[in-house]
DNA sequence: ATGAAAGCGCTAACAT
DNA sequence: ATGTTAGCGCTTTCAT
């Protein structure tokens, strides 16, 4: 059925014998080497052509000791933030020459951390990871053996490891003073999460509240339990005098939750509140109202993570921690308050 | 910085020196095979972890010309369809003890072909590919090489290829039997793909209509420019005498695009216009209202398809074409017509 | 039970 | 310009 998993595939000395020259000849040709005439390369080309053959990389990887691979650990594949982010590393690194080997880390620590041991077992020059939920010591760890790169926040900087992230900081303002320019005032942020990136959002609300609205306590829901979170601001909503009129989410996808809630409650968005997401996914334009939200560079963000990954391959040895600016996207589900 | 990287990993040779015995007492240590007293492999053992060994794959693969590594090759890598798919696969595998290394298609035939070409030069046993888009030809040539299983539907049978997909016939009568049992007869189909379950899916749909409502003649919208064929749904929703009332769709982001379209332009869900997708993605449960759906068995599907392949590794010869049957998630985007 | 030797397919250093 | 030789790290006979 599959003849050529019967019949062996050619090698460099079956194509040599058939072409009438030596093994190293036809490895001269096969890799575009100099050395070799014009002619009997054309002629060893032609012959490989016709008996099929494909060098053995396994053979190449072994005698050079290096297999020009790198590996690319998902949390999630599924995820189309990831996507981008993995669009930007593949699109780097077709221009440097090395191949693509990606892992799935399918949301689980210890998955994770199977995965990229498999990665490594598989001889990767290198590694980046796309949100890392691994602890500093497990990265370290990694970073021995290997450069690494994690694409996404970092809870501490870890020595050897590169980074690259959106600035959350920046994201989070844009954010909040599209809101308070609106005329919000008492805005609420919900949160999903305790990771370090969540945190630097959480912070900076903090902070820019405090600037804008200095009269107003800042508060936030979450970060455990988003349902009992949403719930708990639409309890606001329906029985405080003076309800919130505006949410920063910690991303889309709870902003997407707090958005079902509130139109399965009879809230209207933007008129009773004012909702504002991280991300820009594709949800975004599917939801109505369409969702404001924070674009993140995601795709420069993977090409600048695999370009520090090649540096870093090249001989860099300082630690690099670079912050893209993220940009705020305008939609529909914000507006002046009560109306 | 990178101890590792500088001086080199050790070898069987390294373990063996230092164990007091010979290169191939180590390998059959590491490897668990039988043919050393307790004792001697528990002593190359602890030695072989104090000094980091690990076997180096490529010298392995290389000499017994097997890597243990299938690859799976997504079309859209950040789609949550394909990452289930995958999950079910991963399952499987590790039950094998094969290895998984996914490729990224990047919804691009010709990046799909280039991808697929790179899995096979890394020495992959076998592939799955999850939604091909790849001509029948391609595909052949590919199952020449090494065994191939395809996840979806395929335009044709491919001697040689196994495929693994959802009954496509049975979803589409789940969802327009659903419709017509609720009372409407003036449904719609909404499509915006040619592929292979595409078609099966709008195929249905005449079928299913003409055996229920055999006094009207059913209506198709698409494939090209789904942006124009939900145009022009929403003209006819506002501009006929006899309305269609229900929609049913080729998948949730063409029902996505609808009923935020319907939104926009004041058409009542499932009020005025019921719709119905398939895929039962993630989505359905962040629009309002929610989406009723066609759900297919993702998971068990990827399992599957590893199972098939294994088989084929093992030496099976005919082609298997299994089908499974989807499930009809009902949720608010579906109702009695006209309330 | 253990060791020695051959060789997987390839490349690189060294002849010619 | 071309061929020869010696490994890369590992497994696998085949001796011992």
């Amino acid at each position: 059925m599959n003849p050529a998993q019967t019949s062996r595939p050619p090698t460099v000395h079956d194509v040599a014998r058939a072409a009438g020259v030596s093994k190293s000849a036809v490895s001269l040709a096969v890799r575009n080497q100099k050395g070799l005439s014009e002619a009997t390369r054309q002629h060893i080309l032609s012959v490989a052509q016709e008996l099929g053959y494909r060098s053995n990389v396994w053979a190449r990887s072994l005698v050079q000791g290096r297999s020009g691979l790198v590996g690319v650990l998902l949390q999630d594949l599924g995820n189309s933030y990831h996507r981008d982010v993995t669009a930007g590393v593949e699109d780097a690194a077709a221009e440097q020459d090395l191949r693509l080997v990606i892992g799935h880390g399918r949301r689980d620590a210890a998955k994770l951390r199977t995965e990229l041991d498999s990665l490594l077992a598989l001889g990767v020059e290198g590694v980046v990871i796309v949100s890392s939920w691994l602890p500093p010591q497990a990265l370290e760890e990694i970073a021995r053996r290997v450069p690494l790169v994690v694409a996404g926040r970092l809870p501490e900087l870890v020595s050897g490891v590169d980074s690259v992230a959106n600035h959350d900081e920046i994201g989070a303002r844009l954010a909040v003073e599209h809101l308070t320019e609106l005329g919000h005032e008492r805005i609420i942020h919900l949160t999903g999460s305790a990771r370090p990136a969540a945190m630097h959002r959480q912070a900076t609300f903090r902070e820019v509240m405090r600037e804008h609205v200095p009269g107003i306590e800042p508060r936030v829901e979450g970060p455990q339990r988003v349902d009992a979170a949403v719930r708990h601001v639409i309890f606001q909503l329906r029985e405080e005098k003076a309800p919130p009129t505006a949410v920063f989410t910690q991303n889309d996808r709870v902003a997407a939750d707090l958005v079902g809630a509130c139109l399965d409650a009879g809230v209207s968005v933007p008129g009773q509140l004012s909702v504002v997401g991280y991300d820009n996914s594709s949800i975004c334009r599917m939801l109505r109202p369409q969702l404001t939200s924070v674009d993140q560079p995601r795709q420069q963000m993977g090409r600048m993570a695999l370009e520090m990954l090649s540096q870093r391959l090249a001989g860099r040895s300082e630690d690099l921690h670079e912050r893209l600016s993220p940009q705020l996207v305008v939609r529909s589900s914000t507006g002046v308050p009560g109306t």
